[in-house]
DNA sequence: CGGGATCCCTTCTGATACTG
DNA sequence: CAGTATCAGAAGGGATCCCG
């Protein structure tokens, strides 16, 4: 089992652990969760993702089968992405998971805030010994 | 609220998902679990990890309010570190997680392997394409 | 419209050496 | 024992150009 911790030993939950860490994949989840969307539609509602970075976190996604992309053969093209049903499930935890540092984020701007604080004070401590 | 999912406007819970995401927090947080541990031990337990991402790690672990840090004035030095309450309580969507991505993940398996074989298939056309 | 390819800079992380 | 400091390589991610 995994009860060592060791990420050699369990690979797959470190890389979703990463996966979740990078710095779209969450929000382009989230954003899926309305619905299928096209390539530009994502790319708008996900302020500030590039387009190489949409692509890349899409392609992802697809292979993870969490995301199911469809082309049209349109002019111009047309490609949509949407949840599939493991997609779905996989975005519960991850809300479980938002929801948690919504309820608490408070506590922890207090603890950085108090920690700073004290770090400060220390390197304040220093200052004083070194000139004195 | 945090419903356009734009980065910029729920820093925290960003910043939390990235600390997800790094390759040791959840590893240590796992293994405080146990109950109080010394530096070393962490640094046994956590196959792999460097003394300097361990020290970074319980730094900001503590800093965020999930790790408290103590000092004992003894000789040699002994340091424990132990999760918070906010820490512990931290643990619990993370375990979640984890255990989401235990039961699943013969699906993202095997969706892997089917997204690699097609391809695969693609290159090979190219290729058959671009010789001919 | 939906990308692929390339360049480049920043950040992360590991290895190593040194210290109270 | 429990760190700190420094350096170098690897990875992440943005900007830009090009193409069907």
């Amino acid at each position: 089992m995994c009860s060592s911790f060791d990420p050699g030993k369990c690979p797959t939950v470190s890389e979703m652990l990463s996966r979740l860490g990078d710095k779209w994949t969450v929000l382009i989840i989230m954003v899926l969760r309305n619905g299928p969307q096209r390539f530009s539609d994502i790319k708008r509602t996900v302020v500030g993702v590039s387009q190489r970075m949409l692509t890349l976190t899409l392609r992802a996604l697809e292979r993870d089968g969490m995301v199911r992309r469809t082309v049209y053969a349109t002019v111009p093209p047309r490609v949509e992405y949407e949840l599939t049903e493991l997609g779905q499930s996989f975005s519960e935890p991850i809300q479980a998971f938002g929801g948690w540092v919504f309820e608490n984020y408070n506590q922890i701007h207090t603890a950085r805030a108090a920690f700073d604080a004290r770090s400060e004070a220390e390197r304040g401590n220093d200052k004083l010994i070194k000139i004195g």
